[in-house]
DNA sequence: CGGCAGCGCAC
DNA sequence: GTGCGC
DNA sequence: GCCG
């Protein structure tokens, strides 16, 4: 079995060899080098005496067949040389994360029943008086020569290999790197803390069962100690590690590996359970990451599948409980990974506005005026690839509102018909959303394409359309930053809303709020009641915002209200105060001009974006020494001087020097076949009445 | 040191 | 309420 | 990670 690390490094052990425990990481951690066998050995061996030499009285003894399978929990004298372990344990119990041993326990070096014994981990202390004496006793000079133990149905079974010699640093060899006491401390400290956890747990649970066997009690379930599981088990073996040539080993990888373990809410019972934490963070990210392409599946779903044993998209496809969003991204797996180009998206967009304007009966409108009907997302912002297609419909102005469901429900119907979109899509009814809006999520494949393709298509009253534009068209980034900016604008708002601190802006309106109320992810970063939680959550922030994050809205800050209509909308909202306005019309007002410029100033933005995105990445790419580390830190430090220096209506972080980046190839703007939403305002007048071509088996549904 | 977009759907 | 996608 |  190899280990394998980040950079693909590889711990190799040996072959029956499954499981590396806590305890010798820990061991290693804590000694700063892989030295584990002390105590191991201790307990391995008399476990093989007990196994071996002790058959028939184990037999005789029915109270040795549970306990022979928890080596954990079975203890053995400690000889001499123990010291190191001695001051972990006691530092475990000064801190209070291991209680300290029971008074019969308690007797120092020299006593026979020992356990002064510092144990080098805590579940020792649930051994029972009585086994612990008797097994002491059966052990008479160690050998430090055995070095794993396989489990067998009737117990654990030594593999000696007499071979292997044991030096004085262990057969482990010594760390190329040197001993960090505080990260061994620390590492220790997390152990505790851990296997505490887990104590508690199973003593709860065993509780709650009501079960008095002690065999499946605490201890058992702690994780690294060999659990008193199903013997019919795959072969599981014990290992001691020594086989650990660190030439491969790093202490990060150790840490990493201590990481897993801290953070693994179960027993190690199974080979599996050690590739959870052994087996290199690298691939389980790889492997997630693929089942994250699945549609449907983000990072809590590829998570449990992973969980439950789930190796491959095979497997994946094995599951019963896949939701439809699921089931057709497992479908169509192949074909969403594929890019869509230019050509294909504007056909199908074609087609789905033939099948709007014939659904819409577009053909009496008054002059001037115009279904709505484009492709917005990525397409609308120029690039030469998509991933989906999405589509925006919204009725002429002069309709008035119009039942969206209904017609998106339309459109669609004529759309399958027109064989554009798959009959086995995701959803066939179009959600329903509380603004009026409909929203449909499906599969379609033009007849031009060789692949089925994600497609959206969205029907929103006019009245929100621009609002609308703004969010569809994106970037994802550009529409978060606006948002978070927006949210912050507290003085235009209070001239709305003297109350108000901040707009919150929608893919449907823009209004002033009272106070900045957390977010959602905000809130459940608070309400997180457990650390780990909470660390989940910021880790969240720092991969997926970073520091990108407040450069980035800082960007939209100053660059959209002055490059966009931005500033000209808060204008226009300051104007409208106290009128006589309706909300559409000051909405329209106002999207209007966001509208306008938004082109413009998405260029700019992404312009912006890039150089940034450049600055961050020189930023960031530190290498490990110290030198370039203060470098880098002189660097931002004269950048930020620079920026202060400057306009105080300059970002801080970007000089204008650092674009284009050498390698840069700036994208077209504008794509040479990019032309002007048909867009026209709300203010063309008129009262005609849309008929929806409704299908006859619908014309029955509400 | 707190905060990091906001929405509605499926489940 | 959570997970997910947009 | 970085800003206020």
């Amino acid at each position: 079995m190899q280990v394998s690390y980040d950079g693909g490094k590889l711990l190799r052990l040996p072959k029956e060899v499954h499981f590396v425990t806590p305890e010798f990481v820990s061991e290693c951690l804590a000694h700063g080098q892989l030295q584990p066998e002390r105590e191991f050995l201790i307990d391995i061996v008399r476990m093989a005496v007990l196994a071996t030499g002790q058959q028939a009285a184990r037999n005789s003894d029915s109270r040795h067949g549970g306990d022979l399978r928890e080596p954990s929990r079975v203890h053995a004298e400690h000889h001499g040389g123990g010291e190191m372990s001695q001051d972990v344990w006691e530092q475990w119990q000064r801190a209070g994360f291991v209680p300290a041993p029971a008074a019969t326990l308690n007797s120092k070096h020299g006593s026979k029943t020992r356990d002064a014994a510092p144990t080098s981990y805590p579940t020792s202390k649930d051994v029972d008086v009585t086994e612990r004496d008797q097994g002491a006793s059966d052990v008479s000079k160690p050998s430090l020569n055995s070095k794993v133990i396989a489990e067998s149905p009737g117990g654990l079974v030594p593999h000696m290999d007499t071979s292997s010699t044991v030096t004085e640093r262990g057969s482990c060899g010594v760390w190329d790197v040197a001993y960090d006491k505080s990260a061994a401390e620390e590492t220790v400290r997390k152990l505790g803390l851990h296997w505490h956890r887990q104590e508690v747990e199973s003593v709860k649970h065993a509780a709650a069962d009501g079960s008095g066997d002690r065999s499946s009690g605490p201890g058992t379930t702690v994780n690294g100690g060999i659990p008193g599981h199903n013997g019919s088990q795959e072969l599981a073996s014990f290992a001691l590690n020594n086989s650990c040539a660190h030439t491969a080993c790093s202490a990060k990888a150790i840490q990493r590996a201590i990481k897993a373990v801290v953070e693994s809410t179960s027993a190690l019972v199974t080979a599996d359970d050690c590739e959870k934490l052994g087996i290199g963070e690298k691939s389980i990210e790889k492997l997630q990451e693929i089942f994250m392409e699945v549609w449907g599946t983000g990072e809590a779903t590829a998570e449990r599948w992973y969980r439950d044993g789930c190796r491959s998209l095979e497997d994946v496809q094995g599951r019963s409980d896949l939701s439809m969003q699921q089931r057709t991204g497992m479908k169509y797996f192949e074909d969403f990974k594929q890019r869509i180009p230019r050509s294909e998206v504007a056909a199908m967009g074609a087609t789905v506005c033939d099948a709007a304007e014939e659904v819409l009966d577009c053909s009496n409108l008054p002059d001037g005026d115009l279904l709505f009907c484009s492709v917005l997302g990525s397409y609308t912002r120029g690039k030469p690839l998509t991933g989906d297609v999405d589509m925006l419909i919204a009725p002429p102005p002069s309709c008035g509102e119009i039942d969206s469901r209904q017609a998106l429900h339309a459109i669609c119907k004529c759309l399958q018909k027109r064989g554009l979109l798959l009959d086995d899509m995701a959803s066939t009814a179009p959600a329903a959303r509380g603004d009026g809006a409909a929203t449909f999520m499906g599969v379609a494949r033009h007849a031009t394409s060789p692949c089925a393709r994600r497609v959206d298509i969205k029907f929103y009253p006019r009245r929100v359309l621009p609002f609308a534009i703004m969010h569809f068209t994106g970037s994802g980034a550009f529409s978060r930053a606006l948002r978070y900016w927006a949210r912050s604008r507290a003085n235009e708002a209070r001239r709305f809303q003297p109350s108000a601190n901040g707009f919150k802006l929608s893919d449907y309106a823009l209004v002033p709020i009272q106070s900045k109320e957390p977010t959602r992810q905000a809130s459940n970063y608070h309400n997180a009641e457990n650390v780990a939680e909470a660390r989940k959550f910021k880790d969240f922030w720092r991969a997926n915002l970073g520091h990108a994050a407040a450069a980035v809205t800082s960007f939209v800050n100053v660059n959209v209200i002055n490059v966009s209509g931005m500033a000209e909308c808060l204008r226009l909202l300051e104007s409208l105060r106290g009128s006589e306005h309706p909300y559409e019309d000051m909405a329209h007002l106002i999207s209007e001009q966001l509208r306008a410029d938004v082109y413009v100033a998405r260029v700019e933005v992404e312009r912006l974006f890039t150089a940034e995105r450049y600055r961050l990445h020189a930023a960031t790419r530190r290498e490990p020494f110290a030198p370039q580390q203060l470098q880098q830190r002189q660097h931002s430090q004269e950048q930020r001087t620079a920026g202060a220096q400057r306009s105080t209506r300059e970002q801080k972080n970007y000089r204008p020097q650092d674009y284009p980046p050498p390698d840069y190839r700036p994208q077209d703007y504008p794509p040479p076949d990019y032309r002007p939403l048909d867009y026209r305002p709300l203010s063309v007048a008129g009262d005609h009445t849309l008929r929806i071509q409704l299908d006859p088996a619908d014309r029955a549904r509400p």
